[in-house]
DNA sequence: CCGCGCTTGGCAAGCGGTTGCCAAGGGTTG
DNA sequence: CAACCCTTGGCAACCGCTTGCCAAGCGCGG
């Protein structure tokens, strides 16, 4: 039979359709004679549960959306990775969507998905504040490197971590940062700054910030340039990519990492620890917080609607040393090359 | 109102359900000013077709699912972004199914989505031919980097790209090569070393076969030890990550590359161009490939079944040369480290 | 003015499950 | 042994949309 259905097997094991719905569905329904009457039927007749007609009535889909802001930052990956593992391991499916940095499209997704998922993953979501608390409002929703009051997520620490860089980057000397920025509105980015800014104020480091550039290694071009007119000793690149990005221009202007100047990144990708020099950045286990956010909201599923606490969760990152960073070059550098 | 259903928007806009239907299902089969009058009406109730109830009745549900072999390869990263980017164009969502290098788990989603999804675009499948035609028989398939008679399926061009490799290295003054193997059921792998050994023979340069090695960094350290023991001048790593690992080994052991030995890889990862030396890499267009796939498959799903000819693709590869490759040492060598 | 063919829209029967409600049967208790 | 409870399975009404079939309405030619 080319698509068995609860009626076949029903009707092979001498049930009604109801026990056979059942013994899928709620397993404890059943008496245990009855149920491998239906399985055994089931199994012959090669029976497989339409997920849509289940859908229909149920109202459960088994299955998650994770939006990304931009699929090409490798970031992601790990990301993704950890996700698709839990909601695997959940028997969920995973959908994968890319947002290419664009608020309007990541809502029309949402808006286009939401009656054939359960629940969302917004990874490193540009949306205001208010925007993802609607949306979460809405739907169950699990926001992913983004904070926003009242809404579940999951963050990878980013204000110990730029402490962290910065009392680094002291100790070997530096007296003067400047920080590169991220996109206008990312989370992370603006908690970078403020807490980059805030440790170098009571370091006695002076910090100053340009930007915002694209997260991207060609943008790092750029943004070097502008932070060596600063001055500054240590240079802070919101991400690793645009990190090597400014390696790159680095070597090709014959400035010296580390002995000219240092460089740190965010995010230890996996080319990090293969760049020349190898990166100083700040890392995390990226698939842990996939892994998390895929735990939070597919136990938040499991409740009824609105009888959870949003939980807040977040993970320990760790300063990763690597090559890029090294002690001051002697006499301040003031002036612009 | 929660859910507004095509009876709510038929009420509204005084027509009959079937007619809100067509509208959003055979635009030319309603008159404009119907249409007109139903859609403002879907507007104004904020409706949006269940796409589970549609796929109820109709058996299209707009997604495909994208089966990968390891997730955690970034080889797949670039595949998986022109498959998304694709498919998002063509209005298909795209589940994403990791399937940890196993054919079983391969087998299991594949069975468990084949009612959510119109087809199937499987990359870098361990399964066997005969396997893999079953599967093609019995629902859209689409093959990324394997190839199977009668299948559709899209691959990175490997035989002239391994010559290639071969020609570039005898260019070199090497005599003889090594290829570190991939996994044993991997048709890529077996591809390239047919490709390789072929050239080799033609060119008048030795080379032998290790392996088979876990496509991974860690599994370099191994097969660089046992590349070194072969004595050739030249290793050829199934894919890059075997080649960095490769390379962090034989820095480890103090072994010099290109002057010593010359390493070459195959994907062109993002990372190939930041390790140390920069690695000399067959490359090639891989969101290509991907939007190649979901383009096949696509086109595939939109006539009757069984009416296609099941195309193969093969997009070009090309021969990235960076710093890994150099001249052939002096003098043959031929003891063991 | 009538008949004809074509376009447009309505009717209603599913698609494959889920689930609230009910009844039968078996076991337990006094 | 009767009364009662609990477990188990069946009935049937949906869930929201699609689609084959049919009929009404229209324009047109004769």
């Amino acid at each position: 039979m080319a698509n068995p259905t609860i009626y076949d097997v029903a009707r092979a094991a001498g049930v009604a359709t109801s026990t056979v719905s059942r013994v899928f569905g709620k397993p404890g329904r059943i008496a245990d004679a009855t149920r491998d009457r239906v399985l055994q039927a089931a199994r012959e007749l090669g029976y497989e549960p339409n997920p849509h007609a289940r859908a229909l009535t149920s109202q459960r889909t088994q299955t998650i959306a994770m939006i990304v802001s931009d699929i090409t930052n490798p970031h992601f990956f790990e990301l993704i990775r950890g996700a698709e593992m839990r909601a695997k391991a959940a028997a969920y499916t995973l959908v994968l969507v890319n947002a290419e940095e664009s608020t309007r499209m990541e809502l029309e997704q949402v808006r286009r998905l939401t009656r054939s998922v359960d629940g969302f993953l917004l990874a490193a979501s540009r949306q205001p504040d208010d925007k993802l608390a609607d949306l979460a409002a809405a739907r169950p929703v699990v926001l992913i490197n983004r904070r926003v009051e009242g809404v579940a997520s999951v963050v990878l620490e980013p204000w110990e971590g730029s402490r962290q860089i910065v009392a680094h980057l002291a100790s070997l000397g530096h007296t003067s940062l400047v920080y590169l920025a991220g996109p206008t509105n990312s989370w992370m980015a603006a908690s970078r700054w403020t807490a980059l800014r805030d440790a170098a104020a009571e370091l006695g480091v002076r910090a100053v910030r340009t930007g915002p550039y694209t997260p991207t290694v060609s943008s790092g071009g750029a943004a070097a340039d502008a932070a060596i007119g600063t001055g500054a000793t240590a240079i802070v690149a919101h991400n690793d990519l645009l990190a090597i990005g400014v390696l790159r221009r680095l070597a090709d202007r014959s400035v010296r990492v580390p002995e000219d100047v240092s460089v740190v990144g965010f995010d230890d990708i996996f080319a990090a620890d293969l760049c020349t020099p190898t990166l100083t950045t700040l890392g995390g286990a990226h698939s842990d917080v996939g892994r998390a956010a895929v735990e939070i909201l597919v136990e938040s599923l499991g409740q009824p609607r609105s009888s959870t606490p949003s939980p807040q969760i977040v993970l320990p990152s760790q300063l990763v040393l690597r090559a890029s960073t090294g002690t001051a070059p002697a006499g301040e550098r003031t002036t612009q090359r």
